[in-house]
RNA sequence: GCCGUGGUGGUGUAGUCUGGCAGCAUGUGGGACUGUGGAUCCCUUGGCUCGGGUUCAAAUCCCGACCACGGCCCCA
């Protein structure tokens, strides 16, 4: 019996659990704060409704099965299909549409360095206009997603579609296939140096001539006029809403997922880790609803990986350990155990987070676990405490101890820094 | 799908080159110390990823699988 879980997934336990939630919950606040509505979607469709957009040979990359009922069906591998199809198949929902998702998804990769074929993605859909200030909103949700989660600065790459065709066209690059195959060379140019690129592109067959003038043309900057303009005004008007100059960068080698996108794009990069990758990246994508329905719809959106984010970031929380309670009630002997337990429950039905000894272990194990859980308060109860009504307090940071009389205990609790601090944050969430 | 490195109690490790009783630490569970011992001490628990091969003998050498980490391919 084989007691890992299965290739590529992981089990997320309440230490690392806890820190998640605490990044969904402002990504949550962020998207709500821009007027998004948070969708889940089924963790498998249809198959044909997967392979519609990326065609059959999606089947090698994805998890696709057959249920009992012979219904092909795939695990979602994309947030952004599932919506199309929400959007395709009510085409009268009011316009613009603001979906934004949480959520997990699947891919059956070999697993690497940021690469599980179980993992996190979170990102936003604005659905039914084509105008620039549209794009520039997403630019600025995942930018200001990305610096709030992670305290971190973040270039956003941007550059369009129009743009890489027209430099395609330019350098007489006219068959499709081979298009793609010089966007992706293109793309890769991060990672790998010219000569590689150009080495991998000759044995493909492809045109390294038409490689080495699309280059010319991008490192010249020398952009087709019009296709420029309204990337210029996107960038505009993000800058108006307030994403800093030196956050974005035009460049023109972004290519990831051309096929998909119909102009504006943008990848995102840690400020001085370049190198892992994008975290996060989107786009306006005009004529993904219309594959579904039989109307288009103009969209975009952006997706940013959860578990890439945290990876890149290093959020250094490991050594902070899982608190279970905030106050543990501890039994100096069994005479004491039911009364210690009232005491535990009165507590719990105060709100307070309380846990007791179910062991019945002797206090010295009982201080021991405490310490093992991180909890920072103890309340020592015995016959002496209850003869006088009061109870044992210790801070079991510093050692400390002093004595509280049962009816004075609730207020004395509240006003604990680590008590106070827990429902203070809480507050926080319910003001938002 | 391909390539590289690795896999020893729950966790962290020694042992692998050079085959010869699998060791240490920590954790878990129990106990002693009879109310501060969050200590200390004692006991217990539990492991060579799996399958073949070589050998008198395999954690150790060889082959394969699985898994992990990293890279390639691909990335909608």
């Amino acid at each position: 019996m084989k007691l890992q879980p299965p290739k590529g997934t992981k089990d997320l336990l309440p230490e690392e659990n806890e820190e998640r939630q605490e990044i969904y919950k402002e990504m949550r606040d962020l998207f709500e704060t821009y007027g998004y509505g948070e969708v889940k979607t089924p963790a498998f469709e249809h198959f044909e409704l997967l392979a519609e957009k990326s065609g059959p040979q999606i089947e090698e990359e994805i998890y696709a099965f057959e249920d009992k009922g012979g219904r092909k069906l795939g695990l979602r591998f994309d947030p952004t299909v599932p919506i199309a199809r929400i959007v395709a198949s009510d085409p009268s929902k009011p316009k613009p549409i603001k979906y934004y998702y949480i959520t997990r998804m699947w891919r059956y990769d070999q697993p690497q360095a940021g690469r599980m074929r179980e993992f996190w993605q979170a990102g936003c859909e604005l659905i039914g206009t084509d105008e620039p200030e549209a794009d520039a909103e997403i630019l600025k949700i995942a930018n200001g997603l990305l610096e709030s989660v992670t305290g971190e600065r973040f270039t956003m790459k941007v550059n369009s579609r129009d743009i890489s065709e027209a430099i395609a066209e330019e350098a007489g690059a006219t068959d499709e296939e081979e298009r793609m195959e010089l966007f992706r060379a293109i793309d890769k140019l991060d990672k790998k140096s010219r000569r590689e690129v150009r080495d991998e592109l000759m044995e493909k067959d492809v045109s390294v001539n038409k490689f080495d003038d699309m280059m010319d043309q991008i490192e010249s900057e020398n952009v087709p006029k019009d296709a420029d303009e309204n990337l210029e005004k996107i960038i505009d008007k993000a800058k108006e809403l307030g994403v800093s100059e030196e956050d974005i960068e035009i460049d023109l080698s972004i290519a990831r997922g051309l096929d998909y996108y119909t102009g504006f794009v943008f990848e995102t990069f840690l400020k001085g880790k370049e190198d892992k990758g994008s975290v996060c990246s989107g786009g306006r994508y005009d004529s993904l609803i219309g594959l579904y329905g039989n109307q288009e719809v103009p969209a975009t959106g952006f997706g940013l990986g959860i578990d890439r984010l945290l990876e890149i970031t290093e959020k250094k929380k490991k050594e902070k350990r899982y608190r279970p309670a905030d106050i543990y009630v501890c039994p100096v002997n069994d005479e004491v155990r039911d009364e210690a337990l009232r005491l535990t429950q009165e507590l719990r039905s105060d709100g307070f987070r309380v846990d007791t000894d179910l062991k019945k272990r002797g206090i010295s194990k009982q201080l021991k676990y405490i310490d093992s859980k991180d909890i920072p308060y103890a309340l020592i109860i015995g016959p002496r405490e209850i003869e006088n009504e009061e109870v044992s307090f210790k801070d079991m940071e510093t050692g400390e101890e002093r004595a509280i009389a049962m009816k004075e205990m609730q207020d004395y609790l509240k006003e604990l820094p680590a008590i106070k601090q827990r429902s203070m944050k809480k507050e926080d969430h319910e003001d938002l």
